[in-house]
Parts: C-alpha cells; sequence; structure tokens
RNA sequence: GGGGGCGUAGCUCAAUUGGUUAGAGUACCAGCCUGUCACGCUGGGUGUUGCGGGUUCGAGUCCCGUCGCUCCCGCCA
C-alpha cells in the first residue's frame, strides 16, 4: 500500500466523487447505519462532512468482526473507490454517485449500545441530551447548529475588524455590582471573607477603554447571571457581541449596527430582512400598542385606546374600572366573525389565565353586533369603538379594563397568543426594530422608591438640567434596544461620561457620592481625568443565533448548556468540593434548613 | 419562591368506565438474507408504570405527598 497514505484518512466522508473512481482511499468516522445483507454489508460512515457508503464484501477477512462493533463504532476503512449504477446512485448524499469498497478494516473506538440514536430523528428527554451531549452534539440538527455559531462567530470578527474596531479582552474575575442580576461569587483564599464576582457583562470595562482612548471596542464577551432560565435565556453564562464607540451619537451607532445585523442575517439565512434602516419605536408608544418593550413587528394586531367609550356606559364593571382611573383598551382582530365561541371562550380563558379578571369581545357580522356585551352599550357607544377599531363586516375586538399598567401586560400576552392561534406571523422573515426613549428612572412596585429603569451608565436625555428640573418619571434615556420577531436580541446606551450628571443621577435613585465613588470608583475617577463622549450595545448572541437557526429554544444554539436549574448534568457540575478546598477559602457550608434532612438521608 | 404541563421497556408512544398475563415501533439479543441506503424476514420482552403512602375485592388508571424534567410568572442594571 502506498506509504504516504495518511493513518487515518485520505479524504473526509463528503469529498469522494465520480472523478475519484479507482483511487485507493482512507476514511474515517462513525458508523451511522448498517445494511446487513448476510452477504454482502453495505455502511454508511459518517464524519463532520458528511456519508459515504462503505461495502463490504462477504470474502474480506474482517466480514465476521463486524459483530465486534455497533453503530456509532469509529471506524477506518481503506479501499477502492467504486462507480455505482445508474439505479444505485443515492441522491440524497453528495457522495452518493460513488462507494468505497472495503478491503482493510481498523477499529479506533468501539461504542457500547447508545442511550439514544444519533442517526434517527427521534424526540428525546433533554436531560438525557444534556447528559450525552457529546452524542447529541453528533446528531445532524445540533451539528449543525454548532458549526452555524461558529460561522456566525466569526462572520462577526470579521465584519467588526472590517468596520475599524478592535477586540479585547477583559477581566473575568472582577468585582461585584450593587445593579444588576445577581452575581456569580468567587471567593478569595488571599483576602479572607473578599469575593471576586464574575461579570453580568465587561459594561465598566468597556468604558473604560473608551476612556483609555481605543475608540472602537468589540469582544465576544461571556457573560455570567445568577437569573433563572427561560426557552430564550440559558441560566449561568451566555455570550455578547460586545461594542462600544467614542465620539458617536445614538445614530452613528444605529447605522453599524444595522450595517452588522442586517449583512449577518441576510447571509446566514434565507429569510428576507423587512427593512433597513430599521423603524425606531418610542418605548412609550411600543408598551400602548403592543403591551411590550420587545414588539414582534410581523404580528399585525395591536391596541387601541377605547376608554372613553365605556366612561360613563352601562356597562358596569368597565365604566367603574374607567371612573377610578383605569383604561379600556382594545384589541381588533379581522376576519374572525366565523370563529367558534369555543375560539372566544378560550381566548377569555387566556386573558385569565395571564391575570385578567376578564375579557369582553364583540364581534361584526351580516350588519349585526353579536356580543354578550353590546346590549350594555348606547348606540353612540358602538359607533366610537367600531371607528377606533376601523371596524368592518366580519372583524371582531376584544376588551380589556384595569389599571393601565395591567392592561397593557395582559393586552400584550393576548396579542400574542391571537397572533400564534390565527397564525398571523409571517416565518420567512426577520422584521427588526429600535426600541427608543426607555425612561431613565421607574417607580419601584414594592417600595415606592425611584430606581434606574435599565442601565444606570445611559445619558438622560437633556443632561444635568432635566435631572434638577424635571419629575424623574418623566426623563428619558439615550437607551435603546434592539428586537427582531420579537426577541430582545440586545440593549445599549449612549453613556453618561460626566462625573457631575452620573453623581446627579444616582442621587436621584437613592444612592449617595460615597457610594457610587465606593462601587463605581474605578469609572468615575476615570471619568474626572478626561472620558470621551461614548456609546456602546451589547447584541446576545446565542439569541442571534437562535434566530438564524430557526430553533425555539437557546439550548439548542449552545454547545453544552445548563439544563433549567443551572445544572452541566453531563460535567456535574456544581458539585461539593473537598473540605480542604474550604477551609483554603476560609468558607464555611450551612445548609438551608429544608436541604438538610435529604442531605442526611442522601448519605 | 409561585403557577401550568408531563413522567409506562434504553428511546417514542398505547393500554376502553378502575378489571384479569401492561402492548406496539425502534434500540438490543439470536438466526436468515449478495445491492441496500431508515434494507428486509423470523424469533426473543429486556418493565420497581418516577418514588412513598392511601382508597378498593382489584390501581398504570382515583386521592394525598414527594422527586425529576419542561414552559411561564417573579428575577433578568
Amino acid at each position: 500500500m502506498d506509504r504516504k497514505m495518511h493513518i487515518y484518512r485520505t479524504h473526509n466522508c463528503a469529498e469522494l466523487r465520480k472523478e475519484n473512481v479507482g483511487e485507493t482511499v482512507r476514511i474515517s468516522g462513525w458508523v451511522h447505519s448498517v445494511r446487513d445483507h448476510g452477504g454482502v454489508i453495505f455502511i454508511d460512515l459518517r464524519d463532520s462532512y458528511g456519508l459515504t457508503q462503505v461495502v463490504i464484501n462477504p470474502e474480506l477477512e474482517f466480514h465476521q468482526d463486524l459483530e465486534k462493533w455497533r453503530v456509532e463504532s469509529v471506524l477506518c476503512f481503506t479501499g477502492k473507490v467504486v462507480a455505482r449504477s445508474v439505479e444505485n446512485v443515492n441522491p440524497k448524499i453528495a457522495s452518493g454517485e460513488i462507494e468505497v469498497s472495503a478491503e482493510d478494516m481498523q477499529v479506533l473506538g468501539e461504542a457500547d449500545v447508545i442511550p439514544f440514536q444519533v442517526a434517527k430523528e427521534e424526540q428525546t428527554p433533554e436531560a438525557m441530551r444534556l447528559k450525552y451531549r457529546f452524542l447529541d452534539l453528533r446528531r445532524e440538527r445540533l451539528h449543525k447548529n454548532i458549526l452555524l455559531r461558529s460561522e456566525v462567530i466569526s462572520d462577526i470578527r470579521r465584519r467588526m475588524t472590517g468596520m475599524g474596531f478592535h477586540e479585547f479582552q477583559t477581566p473575568i474575575l472582577t468585582a461585584s455590582s450593587p445593579e444588576g442580576a445577581r452575581d456569580y461569587l468567587v471567593p478569595s483564599r488571599i483576602h479572607p471573607g473578599k469575593f471576586y464576582a464574575l461579570p453580568q457583562a465587561p459594561q465598566q470595562f468597556k468604558q473604560l477603554l473608551m476612556v483609555a482612548g481605543f475608540d472602537k471596542y468589540f469582544q465576544i464577551a461571556p457573560c455570567f447571571r445568577d437569573e433563572d432560565a427561560r426557552a430564550d435565556r440559558s441560566p449561568g453564562e451566555f455570550y455578547q457581541l460586545d461594542v462600544e464607540m467614542s465620539f458617536i451619537t445614538q445614530d452613528d451607532l444605529f447605522a453599524v449596527m444595522e450595517e452588522l445585523l442586517s449583512g449577518i442575517f441576510d447571509k446566514f439565512s434565507s429569510k428576507k430582512i423587512a427593512q433597513v434602516p430599521f423603524p425606531r419605536i418610542p418605548y412609550r408608544e411600543a408598551m400602548f400598542r403592543w403591551g411590550t418593550d420587545k414588539p414582534d413587528l410581523r404580528n399585525p394586531l395591536e391596541m387601541v385606546d377605547v376608554s372613553e367609550a365605556f366612561k360613563n356606559s352601562d356597562f358596569n364593571a368597565f365604566a367603574t374600572v374607567v371612573q377610578k382611573g383605569g383604561v379600556v383598551r382594545a384589541i381588533k382582530v379581522p376576519g374572525i366573525a366565523d370563529k367558534s365561541r369555543k375560539f372566544y371562550d378560550d381566548m377569555i380563558k387566556f386573558a385569565q389565565s395571564v391575570g385578567a379578571k376578564g375579557m369582553a369581545y364583540i364581534v361584526w357580522a351580516d350588519g349585526e353586533v353579536k356580543s354578550p356585551i353590546a346590549k350594555f352599550m348606547k348606540e353612540s357607544e358602538l359607533e366610537l369603538v367600531k371607528k377606533a377599531g376601523g371596524i368592518k363586516d366580519g372583524d371582531a375586538m376584544f376588551f380589556l379594563a384595569d389599571k393601565e399598567k395591567s392592561v397593557v401586560n395582559i393586552g400584550g400576552h393576548v396579542v400574542r397568543e391571537l397572533a400564534e392561534q390565527l397564525e398571523l406571523l409571517d416565518k420567512d422573515v426577520f422584521k427588526f426594530c429600535w426600541i427608543v426613549d426607555f425612561p431613565m428612572f421607574e417607580e419601584d412596585e414594592e417600595t415606592g422608591q425611584t430606581v434606574f429603569s435599565h442601565n444606570p451608565f445611559s445619558m438622560p436625555q437633556g443632561g444635568m438640567e432635566e435631572l434638577l428640573n424635571k419629575n424623574p418619571l418623566d426623563i428619558l434615556a439615550y437607551q435603546y434596544d434592539i428586537v427582531c420577531n420579537g426577541v430582545e436580541l440586545s440593549s445599549g446606551a449612549i453613556r453618561n461620561h460626566n462625573p457631575e450628571i452620573m453623581y446627579k443621577a444616582f442621587e436621584i435613585a437613592g444612592y449617595d457620592r460615597s457610594v457610587v465613588d465606593d462601587k463605581f470608583g474605578g469609572m468615575i475617577n476615570a471619568f474626572k481625568l478626561g472620558a470621551p463622549p461614548h456609546g456602546g450595545i451589547a447584541p446576545g448572541v446565542d439569541r442571534m443565533v437562535m434566530l438564524l437557526a430557526d430553533e425555539p429554544n437557546i439550548r439548542e444554539v449552545i454547545a453544552f448548556p445548563f439544563n433549567q436549574q443551572a445544572q452541566d448534568l453531563m460535567m456535574n457540575a456544581p458539585a461539593e468540593v473537598a473540605l480542604r478546598q474550604l477551609q483554603e477559602l476560609h468558607l464555611k457550608v450551612v445548609m438551608p434548613e429544608d436541604k438538610k434532612e435529604k442531605q442526611q438521608s442522601k448519605k
């Protein structure tokens, strides 16, 4: 045999073509499937690139060795590339016009019985998929997602550096910050009783890089937050494309992100991008129309205010709400007059499940008004409502009445559910938008205190003057989000780089000067020594890939995700550590009362 | 921390109103098969019905508790 032949492979499993017929080749990979005819045996050998069919003829001495291994074993075959006859070509695989006629076989990695099938599409419990993640990652869907993620990240780097950005690393062991989510803490051995925190984002560092004069920064940055999971939020850690720029306005930043995101989404998905530049929607408008700060612009349904129509209505339930300062909002849904009674009842049930006391509806069909509440309404009131919704025959409206905050929230859920039920969302389009003009402060519902509503480092619109003179709850910030198809991709801001404005903003949020100096000393001191105006944003990489891969769950685009309880079932993390390690770190574990018994009974 | 859903073979699922020996596909094991490509054929059930308790003549099925997974709320500057 050719001495120069590589010991594992001359070709990968997706490479061989008609042109290679007659060559002696060597390929290695996993046994994808076996078709044993008693005499001739066919094996689909799989690697990251694809599949190649290997034929084993009965006269070969290793023919009977087939019993030694099974599906998902790793084998190496040496043999001749043979053309398949026309009727035997497999158009489903790239190498389908040829096959490799085995002359020699090496077992490189024998596989035991696998806990779930790799080659076949079948539902598998997620706990098992996570425990055997390396097996799950062999399956086509996940394998493709992770490769897509890799390509997206490398494309992001190419585009960012192409636009003049530099990538810098920032510390993973840093200080806890009083704002935001719970931190992951790392105890210090050298400083008893003191802790590092893993960064929730490199927020202060990237701003310090601007103060350091680097002008355009980005990083594929790991972020750590001890918060509970959602379908689009993996607990523990996630990645952001962290971006910061100096001497820019909001518009400059928007232009950069629009170029980047439209470029990437265009390249890695066949879906259309609805509109570039992305439409800009003020936060308050988004909340009013869709009941959320992450509206799905594919959804044609939205809310309108109809409080006036019910204010003096005989429909007491609603009239009372309005008279007490609440609101009535309506959702117009075109062309659903023919829906069954059950559909309407189910929607009411849904509204109640998300906190509504009830939900009313009116259906206009065949020139008539059908509704449980119409009999309480005057002709003029019905007209008012009809006009507010631009109602035509065949349309319907749903009505919610409560305090504004509840109505907005519940209505948001109903708007989404209706779109889902009625399949109103176009699956072939990405609709991006900017949500702008977030309020700088909001009222804490429990304490009634004024708190930062988003990022405390955002520049208040109007600067010091507004901080001094305006009702804090009316002050807007240069704070913005990018939303795509109802998924919040990122938030960002033009930063507050003026120490005095910073002190004032924190004062309004209840922190005095010394707290700012103590907790954000590094940054505030930097701002006293010449800070450029700057701003940035941080789109979630995992969520971007999730949208591009068209996956409903973020774990499908992360190679080794935590489960919902923030555990790594494969590596068995978190885990107890040796007493000695705790002692070195000056730590003592105090188990919560309800966990103590379980701990005991385990032992 | 709270609410919803789910939990039957390694995996996907079935099992009538509470009824007798818990079935099927796949995986697995044994055998057959020389052109398949999710090969096919024959045979084999490998099970603490998540766990614990209760009701009942009888529980996979009903009740209570508990555990696990998942979706959501809270949380997410």
